[in-house]
Order: C-alpha cells, then sequence, then structure tokens
DNA sequence: CAGTGAATTTCGGTC
DNA sequence: GACCGAAGTTCACTG
C-alpha cells in the first residue's frame, strides 16, 4: 500500500502506524496537540497546542504552527526519528549526533496521521542568482562595458574572493564585485577591502599594473544599490554598474543554445 | 466543524474545499502531485511531483519535496492565495506585492486535503543566544574578569555597535565583542574595524581614556574560537574569553528569582 | 569533519 | 517601507 491515513487515532494505534512508516522510510504528515522541548545548540520549550508535524525520509523533522514560514522547531536530515510510550502518552523523538541535539514531542489528541512513500524524482530549476550573473558576465563581457576582459573569477585575495578580475581596454586593472539583489553599504566596503588586499598583495597582476603605471578600477555590479552605497561609492571613486541577474532556466537556455546548433 | 478531510477528490470536489478553507482562514495540509513555477527575486520551475503543501493563515505557502527542511518553494507571510480552474486542471497560485512574487501550482492527482482552524496560543520560549549572553554579562561582570565594569551596551561607532564597552580594574577601555557560537576570523575582524572605529572617533570615552594614558583592550567573547581566529587574536593583541550562552528559559529563570523572594 | 559564503535567506528590531 | 544584524540559520562546496 502506497500511504495509510489514520484519524483520531488512540496513542497505541499512532505508535504503530508511525513505528511502521519509520520503519517503510515514509514521509509522515501529523495534525496533533503536542508540547515540544529542544535542547541542543540553543533551548526551547513550546507548550502544548495544535500543530503540523512533518517527519522526511532523509531525517528532517519539522514542527510548524500556523504562522511563519520557518517551522517552530525542527531537526536536519540524518536524524534519528523514534517514537515510545511512557506513562500512556505517545512521543516522539529526534536525535542528531553532531552537534549533540534533541528534540522531544509530546503528542495528545491527534486529529490525523498519514504517510506515504512519496515518488518525486525532479529537481528544482532555477536562476536569477550570482553565479548566473557572473557566468553571464564572463560569456558577454561587454555587459560591463566595451572593451573589458574579464581574466580570473574567483580571484582568491587575503580576505576573501574577487568576484571577477579584468582588464578594461587601456589595461587598467578591474575588480568587480557581484550582487544579484539590491547592493548597499556593505557589498562597497566589501569589494574596498578587496581592493586594498590586492593592493597589498605581492601577485603578476599587480606587479604588471604597477609597472605600466595603470590603474585599479573597482566596480559594485548589481541590479541596483540604496542612497547610502551611492554616497559612499562616490567618496571612495567605485563605480557602479547596473546588471540585473538573468532569468533564466538552465533548461531554456540549453534549447536555445541546441537551437544554434 | 473544526477539520474536514478529502481522500482522492476530484478537481472540483478538492476547489471547493480548498476555497471553503482559504475562506476560512483555515490551515491546508495537501499531499498531491503538483508542478511549480516560480517567479519573483528569482525565478524557478519544478516539474510534476508528489510533494506536501501547507498553506497557513496568515498566508504563508510552503511546499515541500520529501528531503531538506526547507521548502523547495514557497511564498512569505502576507501572501494572497487563490484556487482556480483551467482545462479541467485545479491550480494554485499565492502572490505577493513587494517584492511582486507570484507563485502557481498545477495540482493532479491529489492524495488528500485537510483543513482545520488550528487552535495554538503558545509562544516558543528560548534561550541560548547572544542576547542572553549579554544580560547575563551585565548582571554578572566577573564572569569576563574580576574587577570589569560594563559602561555601553550596543554602543554605536562607524561600522555598527560594539556590543559592551567597560573598564577593567585599571580603568583601561575594554571593547567586547559577543558570539553566541564558535567564533571565527570574521569574527575578529568584525572587532577589530569596531577598536579601529572607536579609536578613531571623538568621544568623550576616549578622550578619557587618552588623557589618562590607557590602553583600549579587544576582548572576544564566544563559547570557542576556531584555529584560525586563534592565530589572528594573538597577532593582533585581542584578547579571548571562553563563555557559553546562557541556557536557561525565562520562564525557569523567572521560577528561581522567585523563590528567592 | 570544519570553514566559507550565498540565500526567493527569514525574522525581528529600529528608524 | 527600508535598513541592519542575528539565526538552533540551512545549504552547497571546498579542503
Amino acid at each position: 500500500m502506497k500511504y495509510k491515513t489514520l484519524e483520531n487515532p488512540e496513542y497505541d494505534e499512532a505508535y504503530e502506524l508511525i513505528t511502521e512508516a519509520l520503519r517503510k522510510k515514509a514521509t509522515i504528515v501529523m495534525y496533533t496537540n503536542c508540547k515540544v522541548l529542544y535542547e541542543g545548540r540553543a533551548l526551547s520549550e513550546l507548550d502544548w497546542g495544535e500543530r503540523i508535524i512533518l517527519i522526511k525520509p532523509d531525517g528532517s523533522f519539522l514542527i510548524h504552527q500556523d504562522k511563519k514560514v520557518e517551522p517552530v522547531n525542527w531537526q536536519p536530515p540524518k536524524s534519528k526519528t523514534r517514537a515510545f510510550i511512557k506513562n500512556q502518552q505517545l512521543f516522539l523523538e529526534s536525535h542528531r549526533r553532531t552537534p549533540k541535539e534533541l528534540l522531544t514531542v509530546e503528542l495528545d489528541n491527534i486529529q490525523f496521521i498519514n504517510y506515504a512513500l512519496i515518488e518525486d524524482y525532479e529537481e528544482l530549476e532555477q536562476a536569477g542568482y550570482e553565479k548566473d550573473m557572473g557566468d553571464m558576465i564572463m560569456e558577454n563581457p561587454h555587459i560591463i562595458e566595451e572593451g573589458f576582459k574579464p581574466t580570473y573569477r574567483e580571484y582568491s585575495v587575503e580576505h576573501g574572493f574577487i568576484d571577477i578580475l579584468g582588464k578594461d581596454h587601456e589595461n587598467n586593472l578591474m575588480i568587480l564585485e557581484l550582487k544579484s539583489r539590491k547592493a548597499g553599504v556593505s557589498a562597497v566596503k566589501q569589494l574596498k577591502r578587496y581592493i586594498s588586499d590586492f593592493d597589498e598583495s605581492d601577485n603578476e597582476e599587480l606587479h604588471q599594473c604597477k609597472s605600466e603605471k595603470k590603474k585599479i578600477r573597482g566596480l559594485l555590479v548589481a541590479p541596483t544599490i540604496d542612497e547610502d552605497a551611492k554616497e559612499l561609492i562616490e567618496e571612495e571613486g567605485i563605480e557602479f554598474v547596473s546588471v540585473n541577474p538573468p532569468k533564466e532556466l538552465k533548461r531554456d537556455k540549453k534549447i536555445t543554445l541546441d537551437a544554434f546548433n
């Protein structure tokens, strides 16, 4: 049988069903009154109330209240779940090894339990992120400006990585910091840091640049920047280039490319 | 009636139930085959597969696959959900105003739908965070060292806030940066920045400190630090004090305090 | 394993 | 509504 449901089960019936579901690595959905205790990286307690509990075959354990996107309590994948009965009360326990974390749920008045062997073989196709932006710029450097030649991706410096390093048409060095969302002051500061890191570093690119008496240009590349970032950019002599992250799914891209082959 | 369930409903039955549930501001749980399209800050597409859908009375909309703690697609609270039928297919649509985001779900082969008017009046009680650590240190400064006198909490400087500002028994200035988890290099850098911000600022504390020829001590306060942070701290002349965040629920604390009154 | 950084981060605070 | 920072962040990726 692919799935099973119990409505208003007794605690012993519920115990049997949950244990069976866990053994079968099924996905369990419950709607029940419960009380929750969490002890691990932090500590929390949630008194009696009706919640939705989701237990996944990968060990993920979620407890949702009727508000918020985030679960009120949870355990990550690979956690071990078990059900047990104590003093004629049903408990669920989810245990994580490192870091040691324990989630204990006391159940009462279960409205329903459903378990199912989920069939889902799809993965999310997505686009519109910093990485997509970087790919796009490496493929079409002119988006930044005419004559821009990217030379390195993820160029390592003291405090992190320069997203894209390159040169303009006059061979001035260009340091690009990409943001796929609106950039704030923190992005400008990050870029500033990379520039000074680079300027203080001992590397071929820099030596060549200095021997040719070229400039180092810092560019913040993002869809937009907020007002404070705008001011800071002008003070710091940094340039801003507005680029939107490509919102094109890989599959679409592939089809498009295939069409050209 | 407090809750309703349908197993293997036809699309029109499902439509009726969902519309009724949305009108009643109920919490909806579904287990169904579906296909998902998201367009907003990013873009994503998820092909047909069985998933669990959760729609909350606050407008939150979650789609869970059988893996991970995070939903594969979602909309935040205050989103508006509606159901509609097109070409004898049932769709769910969740719409957010700012930023404009749209989640569209095509449903097929619904295994079950449940809606319920959830009764939950409890909020999570929790402890073990940075704020708790700060509270604890303000109340018991000797945790840091004998003679430590905290003077300011969240003291504003150029690039942020100094968690705790104070003086040692010799009236040297102490700048504390708190972390409730293992501190890394980034925390040391943050502290360094606050120290230099403070040193470059124009304020009473600093003038007094300099006129008395006192030192400025930087302290990183966290349960532990990683190896890289350890090295950096020694280089930079910053001190590390190991403090664990208090794992004590407010209610417990209140009871403890009451017991002493 | 630990460490780094992005995320449709979410969420709560303040301005 | 924008901005800022914490979070049991989670997650993917690297060494």
